[in-house]
DNA sequence: ATTAATTAAGACTTTTTTGTCCTAATTTAA
DNA sequence: TTAAATTAGGACAAAAAAGTCTTAATTAAT
């Protein structure tokens, strides 16, 4: 569904939000190790996710990646999706032609469309908050 | 969402089933123009269509490939994903997780999850038979 | 039986995605 | 101001996906 990329970036903004909580930065080490993801592939998305303005970066003695407190519940999984794998899921057409187009549509595209909406409706709704304190709660997990 | 290979797959299939309710064969050749795909690449995929049951194929002259007709109206949506991109989209964890596991979900299970079944249900309740006399009718498109 | 037509299969290449590593740039703390 | 810590960036490597090409195997028609 999503690219490899793709999963880490949410895993780790996740990740990130719910230490932000209490003003504690992370680094490209630590979270990769919670998450269970590869350090500088991490590292790479990461600095996407800065380029967005998803998450935010301090450099030097005691930094790390943060994200503003105030933002954590307003950034959308949508955001981070849109940052890393671009706008194809939400907008293209279901079996790869150039664009989905309402006026000449695949043979999959009624059907698909209701489906493809439902996930765009979801990400849209679900913010990092949500997800984090989940977390905290215990009653999700980012590995196993 | 899928892969190119089960785009084409999908894509072809319609279109072979197309041609079967009139009992005409059709090469790689004339499939591969009619919609707009690599055509040594979309052998391969016919090859694993044939193998999984999916559509038939005929050697020699006047051969081809095709779809029982009996069986156009059983095939679904989920038979060709299935036999392509395999069952990930059906089961994984949306997060890449190792597997989607209730007792340890990711932070975005519970909502993934109903988007998840949601898509299966659609695949799993769109048949061939449907799709190609869509395209019989001129109301959607194969290629563009 | 022979031949022509056709799919099957496998080796190969190219492109994209995933992942690693090294160095440069920046920032904070002392 | 300097040194240490840290992110940023780019070059590189490996793996997977997408795509090509050549030959073998099969089949139907003659
Ligand atoms: S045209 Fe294919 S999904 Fe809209
Ligand atoms: S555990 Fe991630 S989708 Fe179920």
């Amino acid at each position: 569904m999503f690219s490899k990329a793709c999963e880490y970036g949410i895993r780790a903004s996740i990740f990130i939000a719910l230490n932000s909580f209490g003003g504690r930065r992370v680094s490209p080490k630590e979270l990769a190790a919670e998450i269970d993801s590869p350090q500088a592939f991490t590292a790479k998305i990461l600095q996407a996710l800065v380029r967005h303005d998803v998450i935010q970066s301090v450099k030097g003695a005691y930094g790390g990646f943060e994200i503003d407190k105030n933002r954590i519940k307003t950034i959308k999984l949508s955001d981070i999706v849109d940052a890393i794998d671009g706008d194809n899921i939400y907008k293209g057409c279901g079996l790869g032609l150039k664009a989905c187009d309402e006026d000449r549509p695949c043979p999959m595209h009624d059907k698909f469309k209701v489906v493809r909406e439902e996930l765009k409706t979801m990400l849209e709704s679900t913010n990092l908050e949500t997800l984090a304190l989940d977390i905290k709660e215990g009653d999700t997990f980012l590995r196993r």
